[in-house]
DNA sequence: ACAATTTGACAATAGTTCATGTCACTTTAC
DNA sequence: GTAAAGTGACATGAACTATTGTCAAATTGT
């Protein structure tokens, strides 16, 4: 009996196999369905218990679902970890430029509505909070990047922010891109600030404090034209 | 032969019993030489590998110490983390007053120094910035707490550095502990950007961006008597 | 009805870490 | 010189973790 008879049409390099639909949904559906599960239970334990507590175990224990099917998934944490952040901070992004296009157009009001968008997403949800003010530094250099290219991005923000109100010309600053570094840092900080003293604060306390140091630099380079 | 008789005049609770000279230093010499060399090796491992990978073990053969003398000093790892932010924070906080002691009494020249003061103590010390900018977040809660006290010192440091430059009023923002903090915060990312980005940037272009922020505020509180 | 697929509970392996313990060796006090 | 204190290399055990594997039960296509 030659071992090299197949025991079917497939080949040896096995084919894809196209998956059988079960509990009403398709193979692609039922996988993408436990993608998000893995993806709202690593949201929901990182934020919860931090990172550093965030083992494969408890993730799969919290999403209802079998440790096989984490590395279906994710190569590993760190994979989860820098999709979880990409999501969230996509999420935040997307309620921030929605409340920008809502938003009256005038500079107190569309600043006030971008800052309002944020603060309000991180005091209504405190898992997002401590996953992007918190565990995310200091993990490795991959996660290291990510933190860096997303604060790159809401610089941006900040900069069409801060241009919107005025600010025209800082090119006396040897590097720009510092200075909105600095203005996302600012907000950031208070952010931590406030999630750490149990968002106390009013959320018009924190969006005004945070908005001094914008019209700040706004009027700064304004009343400077020489 | 009754096993009550003692074997010496120790009592059964142990007394302190003096230790004894070894190598030309007394007891109390040796464990604080051995807590100096566990403070060092941790600094370096954690600001080389983060402290994700700081074990008891990576620190103890950093130090040339076996491990048994790392309990000697610290209940565990997070103890000693918070030891060495401790005396990193104070040493940084040191250098910065020293710089506004040597420096020449204008409002310019005064918050230079010190800013010069923190950027140069982080480029020549890496390992001190990623751990005060990148390592210590997101550790526990006893950590967090950490973080923040120190936050707010360096915000009265900051405090007393714009109001030389003579913040006089921000009255009509509710939390001015929050702007502060935002200033603290821009700094810190300022220098996380600046550190990310390997410190290609020359040291007076980080200052002067962060300068500027300072003297915004300044100027826009002042410029705002209203 | 029945074989194949899918799933979930759990075992197994190999590795790591913390924290403590053992023991031979070195140094000191007397 | 000798007993005790101090040291360093290493062992130990309990607890985790990541990752793969096993296997019976549930579900499906035919």
């Amino acid at each position: 009996m030659p071992k090299t008879i197949a025991k079917s049409n497939k080949d040896a390099a096995q084919m894809p196999q196209k998956s059988r639909r079960y509990r009403g949904s398709s193979g692609d559906q039922r996988r993408s369905e436990r993608y998000e599960q893995l993806l709202n239970a690593g949201l929901s334990v990182i934020g919860n218990q931090g990172y550093a507590a965030a083992s494969v175990r408890s993730i799969c224990s919290e999403a209802g679902l079998t440790e096989r099917y984490f590395y279906e998934s994710f190569a590993n944490r760190e994979a989860l970890l820098a999709e979880v952040y990409k999501t969230q901070t996509r999420y935040l992004k997307s309620r921030m430029l929605a409340a920008f296009e809502a938003s009256e157009r005038n500079t107190a009001a569309f600043s006030r509505a971008g800052l309002q968008a944020f603060f309000d997403t991180l005091s209504q949800n405190p898992d997002i909070a401590r996953l992007l003010l918190f565990e995310i530094l200091g993990v490795s250099d991959t996660i290291d990047e990510l933190y860096y290219e997303a604060m790159e991005e809401f610089a941006v923000l900040i900069r069409a922010l801060t241009e919107s109100l005025g600010l025209a010309d800082i090119s006396d600053i040897p590097d720009q891109g510092m200075v909105y570094a600095g203005l996302v840092g600012a907000v950031l900080q208070i952010a931590r600030r406030w999630a750490l003293t149990n968002y106390r604060e009013p959320v018009d306390s924190v969006i005004e404090s945070s908005l001094f140091l914008f019209v700040a630099a706004t009027n700064y380079s304004a009343a400077k034209p020489q």
